[in-house]
DNA sequence: TTTTTGTGTATTGTATACAAAATTCAAATC
DNA sequence: GATTTGAATTTTGTATACAATACACAAAAA
């Protein structure tokens, strides 16, 4: 076995964006190589490598030979991630319905019982994770990796999405019952039914931003 | 006005994304950072940087510690990109239906006529370079951020996709044709008719992948 | 008071130096 | 001959040094 240790780029990348998510680092904030690199420990080359992975992401902005800074995304942005997040997971769902669950159907079914725990016990922070690995497993089963990669994509910006609208996560028990729900609708391929409960799903977790 | 000189990180990674779409660089073919240092005059720290983000775009494959390469996209991954292709554009259509052409259109037009044009004068750079601009068109037709930004990286590799089939782009009067016939369908909003054919022209240039 | 200009400071952009790991290739072993 | 081993070489990963630009704030001008 191979033994291959993470770079220490690959280590900042992840603690900044964990701290994004977390909200130790707010939208807009600006953020100086220097001070990272003096909080981490390492020199600028591996949180500047850090820092435009994240850029690509859509979590920092870069403004160049000035500074960067964590992204706000405005109610617009929102709007428009949520519908090619509709998109995209209804364009997996023809996918199963055409090839069917592959072998994610167990994982699929994990996460959404995770959601469910992770709730019950109060653990915001894995509830999320878990919501997203939800939705990730269902594009996963697609096995399109253009797909897949995308959405990574666009996930990442999902998951600052809802930090941001912390408090606001209401019918939290309904939105999970989507879960299961789903599940069902897909195992017993009724999948028109499928995709309008996803729209509906989608639409209620991003709230606000279809209210208009 | 202000002026922003281009960062060498970013000459660097035009440059090379330059010699990947030419045939320049070949696919899968190693590339040092040191040579690539020594060919553009600059030290590896622009190289670096330049590389990394062609990774993210599904240009250039990082082997960790190792080494660069030049991605090589297999048939089901052209596939991959073919289908999600389809999917987005699709839904730009959508959008169009619902919220019109934007003032885009115009510049939708020229870049029909600008393919038709390289065509006559045989010019395979720039009419591949046209074709990308003319789909990238419709798709920001739609004012949707996270789509034209999801549909950029995708353009990326249907770009490296095009190099590789150089050959085999038959009936491409056929092909140009199909732009103006769209620009037409579009106008007179058939949308159903403008769906199908958009499907017809993604699969007519995807040409093996969809002969299966 | 408001605007402009200039200078010092802080920050990013790039080059270079060094450390650590992977690759190469020849010699040794089976 | 095929495989393994190990030192020499090459290449990447990271730190540091320096250059160039942007920023902040005070002094001067309108």
């Amino acid at each position: 076995m191979k033994i291959v240790r993470e770079s220490l780029a690959d280590q900042v990348y992840n603690s900044i964006k964990n701290e994004i998510l977390n909200g130790e680092l707010k939208f807009g904030e600006k953020i100086s190589e220097d001070s990272l690199a003096e909080q981490f420990g390492v020199s600028r080359t591996p949180i500047r490598e850090a820092l435009r992975r994240l850029t690509e992401y859509g979590l920092v902005v870069l403004a160049p030979r000035s500074h960067a800074s964590i992204s706000v995304i405005s109610d617009d942005d929102a709007k428009d991630i949520a519908d090619l997040r509709i998109n995209l997971e209804l364009f997996a769902l023809d996918h199963i319905k055409e090839m069917g669950f592959s072998a994610m159907l167990p994982e699929i079914s994990r996460h959404a019982a995770d959601c469910q725990y992770s709730s019950s016990v109060g653990d915001r922070a894995k509830l999320f994770e878990e919501d997203s690995l939800f939705h990730q497993a269902i594009i996963k089963s697609t096995r399109n990796k253009a797909l897949i990669s995308a959405y990574e994509r666009l996930d990442a910006k999902i998951q600052m999405l809802r930090v941001e609208q912390n408090e606001s996560v209401n019918a939290l028990s309904e939105y999970l019952n989507q879960h299961t729900m789903l599940i069902e609708l897909l195992k017993n391929k009724e999948y028109e039914k499928a995709k309008a409960l996803t729209i509906e799903h989608i639409k209620h977790e991003s709230g606000r931003v279809f209210q208009k």
